[in-house]
DNA sequence: ACTATATGTATAGTAAACTATATATTTATA
DNA sequence: TATAAATATATAGTTTACTATACATATAGT
């Protein structure tokens, strides 16, 4: 199980905002931003929960678990 | 803005499962999960999300915001 | 009372989230 | 084509999630 996300799609679909002011409204640095959407981290839930807020949505139509094939099992 | 869940609730409530039992169903070890519950931290939206799978539960259901006094903005 | 199981607590270490800074590239726009 | 804004990418540092190990306490069952 992996965790990947749609949250460039939820920034230009959504809201129109740019990784600077997304960064802002959360309370986080735009590489963070940046690294989540590229796959490169696995945000705390805190943030996560922060950014579904940002988009009134829940942290499940964002953030999601997939199967990998490496890393089976858990 | 902070983190808190009811996690030790639904151990006993949904399922009765140990900390070990659970911890090893979601793949981290006992003090991970004993963290989590007393409030050490924060955990990875990877863990949250298999911890509510675990439960059948959507995340918001077990780890949710509120805010706090100190440490207003964000 | 003994044993097993679940939980709490502590210390030390590793891995990864997140920051700071800086530079480069893309894209839009005057 | 010059300029600005958004994004990409890299390196290095700090903080915190998470592991490993160990020991102590609580509870329940025999």
């Amino acid at each position: 199980m992996k965790l990947e996300n749609n949250l460039r799609k939820y920034r230009f679909e959504h809201n129109e905002i740019s990784q600077q002011d997304l960064a802002n409204a959360v309370g986080v640095t735009r590489l963070t931003i940046h690294s989540i959407e590229t796959g490169k981290f696995n945000p705390s839930t805190l943030l996560a929960l922060k950014i579904a807020a940002y988009f009134n949505a829940s942290l499940e139509e964002i953030f999601y678990l997939v199967d990998d094939e490496e890393n089976d099992e858990k």
